[in-house]
RNA sequence: GCCCGAGUGGCGGAACUGGUAUACGCGCACGACUUAAAAUCGUGUCUCGUAAGGGAUGUGGGUUCGAUUCCCACCUCGGGCACCA
């Protein structure tokens, strides 16, 4: 037996993949096809990280078990290689990109090579190859003739240093992402996708797709859909004659009786409109120009403070309660959300009301709160009208509550109210039959509120309706409690603090709050007050009246904006437009496509803020395509998200040159199967592709309404002590290196085994030992085999159930620890059979594919195990014979019996209690209950 | 501030749907082999206790025969978002 020499394994089985092709997808295949996808990296000039051979591997392993089950897989790779680290790089040394991008994929495809991964590298893409983005320009046509892809002028983030315009999303913390420069508001004319027309589809689809909850939810947020409606306040002028009004956008229509004034974006429109009416205009500039002076990250990171400044000279009216309201303008109100006017509720809505605090305006409440506190499912309500009080002692500030006995509870005095009876006889009432004690002066009612419970002691659902009090006890006179009282509850004087702890139900810690002077709005659902003829309604189920009521129309808004497409810079893809001084802007014909980047000798941009495009004058002067007169290319480029938008199309097809990908393989191959990726990618990145896809769908060019059928995300791997590796801390890790010293299968081995695969984990460098160690077991197994014996069935055929399962479901440390433990348990043995050794290098073999290959060969197969088929396990040869199950008693382990999985209870019980220590625990007690968990354990109560 | 995720030995982590907490790996200790070391193999390794037994899954409560797992409140760390009406 030879040493296992990884250096020699690994390179000979990479050589010998490529050159026998056996990863190559079949685009005319009978079988069933399995597209496999991970995010294309971006070839950096630091070459690759573990991070990307972590998410590599996983769908590695997931493409190979694919083909030993009989799938045609495809899984492609290629370079996404548009970007700014890439340009800043050109302008710093003269080289050109194209050549620094050559040079950095070629380092990046030896270093994924090494690692042995089963890419289809014949389909190989490259999004700056002008092969490729020929296909880009062609969709972004698409996009322009359709009408969307449109120019606007916008204020957008400026970074002065990159001399670039920012997507809000790439602003990190006021500063540019890029070169943390602080980042400035420009005006600009900028080239804009219409995904906003989408919004709606883009997040009503999320319903059909297989994507991790979490990535749905984010997408959800980040479309922010939200249901609400649009509403007309008119608006009074001194001066009859010129009737106005102002549509405002809520989600709480609900609450518009609680409406007290309305609050304008600074920028909107009817501001300068209503200028002649305006008594304090002066002031309205002056916060005009102060709010555009103001970035938006400015205006957001100032949070808390908020200002704004009366509209003197008008009013609006309240189309619910028909009076007369201010009206005002706040930066707090965006112009580029909803209508950009709201109407303000500060009772139920938290910056309405720190608003109206600081200026001193008015607050209606017209919700009562709702708490539901536990009821039983099955059980009706039966509705109360009842009080609640809080009761003062005469001297000290300390509070009355009633601990119950026969229930958990520690509540204030609570009790019904009587018919006829008023609540505030009631509260009295309650407190002397309740506490004993007679002389109380009312300070405080509180806001009425309900509360949905389980009444334990009468059994039964209650809704209760809550007067809420607040007395003091004007002296210490106290009468006796009758008998049936004081086996009810007995009374506790506390402090603030101690009932803050103790006190679990949530309508008593409202009022205790009221009572500290810790005033809060309410902002969740509730019932109707102060609302004319809504009063006593269900808020929620009242909305689409009111809107009704007061004459709105619903309205859904969403949070997403048009996507920002251009940059003024040079390494992306031209926008294939041409502006004619006649004709306006015409798109370049299809046949000119592509429009490709021309040689520059400085990257820099130019000082104007246009890319260096601008420069060439021999690329920018052309004759308009439509009327042949003087006409000027378009400058700007695409954003590097245009590239990776539709790249997983291209695989299917990519030496295509006649269209971006044939009808047929699009057929065949798309949707993608499973998508994984980053979760840094999970919103913007999937978004914007999706939106593509949908748009291309349209148009009938693809199959699918969806790109992705499935998308989960991977964790990051951190440098030692939990940071992100960076050059400038130093702990970035070579994957060259690992590779070198232990090998590519020990480093996928190792990449799988450190920790969840959907969590973030450090880098260990001791703990790489660790598979290391395994493989060379597992190879120094191969001198123990013998073909006629018998096998234990058992432990193998449960670690090829173990290993499927945890593949399927991401589980890569659990999987590899269970193949760690079968190689324990087989290494005690004399001699291992070599029908078990084999099943156990296929199941292996996707994990550390050179070492399987070679033992395989070894044990004289001619064919790659890749190509071999997934073992199957035998359920019946993994039922246990006897097993060992736990005996609780009372809760506690304190023996363990044998039993066989055939024996019912009642002989389980039979073994259990002839157990010594269970008789020594057991004997003279009175048995109460038995549990017995099939398989698993017995617990006696007693 | 809001949303999401996480918190378990010296370390990375495991635990099905509420059912024997600490699998697997690293490290450490001891032993075998060796002139010696490395490598390898073997044994041990949450904690208190001689033992019987007790205590531990961020903290405090709750539900349950039984909670790392479910519920409530809080603390710490990581990620995302930024006044979204």
């Amino acid at each position: 037996m030879k040493e296992y020499d990884h250096k020699k394994i690994e390179k000979k089985w990479q050589t010998i993949w490529e050159k026998k092709g056996i990863y190559r997808a079949q685009n005319n295949s009978k079988k069933k096809k399995f597209y496999n996808l991970i995010e294309f990296p971006y070839p950096s000039g630091d070459g690759m990280h573990v991070g990307h051979i972590r998410s590599n591997t996983a769908m590695d392993i997931i493409s190979r078990k694919r083909r030993m089950e009989g799938f045609n897989v495809l899984y492609p790779i290629g370079w996404d290689a548009f970007g700014l680290p890439t340009e800043n790089y050109a302008i710093k040394t003269g080289k050109q990109p194209a050549v620094i991008t050559k040079k950095n994929t070629d380092t990046f495809r030896r270093q994924l090579q090494s690692i042995g991964f089963s890419f289809d590298w014949s389909r190989e893409i490259n999004t700056t190859d002008p092969k490729y983005y020929k296909w880009t320009q062609w969709i972004f046509l698409q996009f322009f003739k359709k009408g969307l892809a449109y120019k606007a002028k916008m204020t957008i983030n400026w970074c002065p240093k990159d001399k670039i315009g920012l997507a809000n999303e790439e602003v990190i913390d006021g500063c540019c992402e890029r070169c943390g420069t602080q980042v400035e508001q420009r005006e600009k004319e900028q080239w804009m996708l219409a995904i906003t027309k989408y919004a709606d589809r883009l997040y009503k689809d999320l319903d059909d797709v297989d994507y991790l909850p979490q990535i749905k939810l984010g997408q959800r947020n980040w479309i922010g859909k939200s249901e609400g409606a649009e509403i007309e306040f008119q608006i009074e002028f001194p001066d009859v004659q010129r009737p106005n009004s102002v549509k405002i956008f809520t989600t709480r229509p609900d609450t518009i009786f609680g409406a007290t004034y309305l609050v304008l974006a600074p920028e909107h429109e009817l501001v300068q409109k209503l200028k002649s009416q305006i008594t304090n205009w002066k002031e309205i500039e002056n916060y005009i120009r102060e709010t555009k002076n103001k970035t938006e990250i400015e205006r957001n990171v100032e949070d808390k403070i908020k200002t704004g400044v009366e509209l003197k000279g008008i009013k609006a009216v309240n189309p619910a309660t028909k009076k007369e309201i201010p009206i005002w303008i706040a930066d707090y109100v965006l112009v580029t959300y909803g209508t950009g006017a709201i109407m303000a509720v500060p009772a139920h809505d938290e910056r309405d009301f720190a608003f109206a605090k600081k200026y001193d305006l008015e607050i209606i409440n017209v919700i009562e709160p709702v708490y539901i506190d536990r009821p039983k499912e099955d059980l009706s309500f039966i509705e109360r009208e009842a009080i609640h009080a809080i009761v003062k002692h005469w001297k000290e500030d300390k509070y009355l509550a009633l601990k119950w006995k026969k229930v958990n509870w520690l509540t204030f005095i609570t009790g019904g109210v009587e018919s006829g009876e008023n609540t505030k006889d009631a509260a009295i009432r309650e407190i002397q039959e309740e506490t004993g004690y007679q002389n109380l002066k009312l300070i405080k009612e509180f806001p009425r509120s309900h509360s949905k419970f389980y009444h334990e002691p009468k059994k039964e659902n209650r809704f209760a309706h809550f007067s809420n009090f607040y007395f003091q006890l004007i002296n210490d006179e106290q009468k006796e409690l009758s008998q049936e009282e004081q086996e009810i509850h007995e009374l506790r004087w506390m402090t603030t603090q101690e009932l803050e702890k103790e006190m679990t139900i949530g309508g008593a810690l409202r009022d205790l709050e009221n009572l500290q002077g810790k005033e809060k709005t309410y902002s969740g659902t509730g019932i109707l007050t102060n609302s004319g003829k809504f009063d006593g309604f269900d808020s929620e189920k009242a909305k689409k009246e009111i809107i009704k009521f007061v004459g709105g129309k619903e309205k859904v808004t969403f949070k997403l904006r048009d996507w920002i497409f251009s940059r003024q810079r040079y390494w992306g893809e031209p926008i294939p437009v041409i502006h004619c001084e006649d004709c306006g802007m015409v798109p370049v014909p299809e046949k000119d496509l592509p429009v490709e980047l021309p040689k520059v000798k400085n990257y820099q941009p130019t000082d104007s803020g246009e890319s260096p495009l601008a420069n060439i004058s021999k690329w920018v002067n052309v004759k308009c395509p439509k009327c042949k007169g003087k006409a000027k290319r378009e400058t700007d480029t695409m954003p590097n998200w245009a590239g990776s938008s539709w790249y997983y199309l291209r695989y299917t097809d990519s030496k295509n040159n006649k269209e971006f990908a044939s009808k047929k393989n699009l057929k065949y191959w798309t949707p993608v199967d499973w998508y994984n990726g980053g979760n840094e990618h999970t919103t913007l990145h999937l978004l914007y592709s999706r939106f593509w896809h949908k748009f291309l769908f349209d148009l009938k060019l693809v199959p699918t309404s969806e790109p992705y059928k499935k998308r989960t995300s991977h964790g990051m791997i951190l440098g030692g002590g939990g940071v992100k590796m960076s050059k400038s801390l130093g702990n970035v890790i070579n994957p060259d290196d690992i590779v070198k010293t232990y090998g590519a299968d020990t480093l996928r081995l190792y990449e799988m085994f450190m920790g969840p695969f959907n969590q973030s984990v450090a880098w260990s460098e001791e703990a790489i030992i660790g598979p290391r160690r395994f493989l060379e077991r597992v190879w120094n197994l191969q001198s123990k085999i013998q073909k006629n014996k018998k096998y234990n069935e058992f432990e193998i055929e449960k670690a090829i159930k173990k290993v499927g399962e945890d593949i399927e479901e991401m589980k890569f440390n659990t999987a590899v620890s269970t193949l760690m433990i079968f190689i324990n348990e087989i290494s005690k043995l004399e001699s291992i059979s070599q029908m078990a050794y084999e099943k156990f290098l296929k199941i292996l073999s996707p994990f550390a594919p050179h070492i399987t290959e070679e033992l395989w060969q070894i044990l004289g197969y001619k064919k790659s195990i890749n190509q071999e088929s997934w073992p199957v396990f035998d359920l019946s040869k993994i039922q246990d014979f006897e097993l060992k199950i736990a005996v609780q008693i009372n809760g506690k382990v304190k023996a363990e019996i044998m039993i066989s999985p055939e024996d019912d209870e009642e002989i389980v019980k039979k073994k259990a209690f002839a157990n010594e220590a269970v008789l020594r625990h057991t004997s003279g007690k009175d048995i109460k209950k038995v549990f017995y968990v099939k398989n698993r354990l017995i617990n006696i109560v007693f």
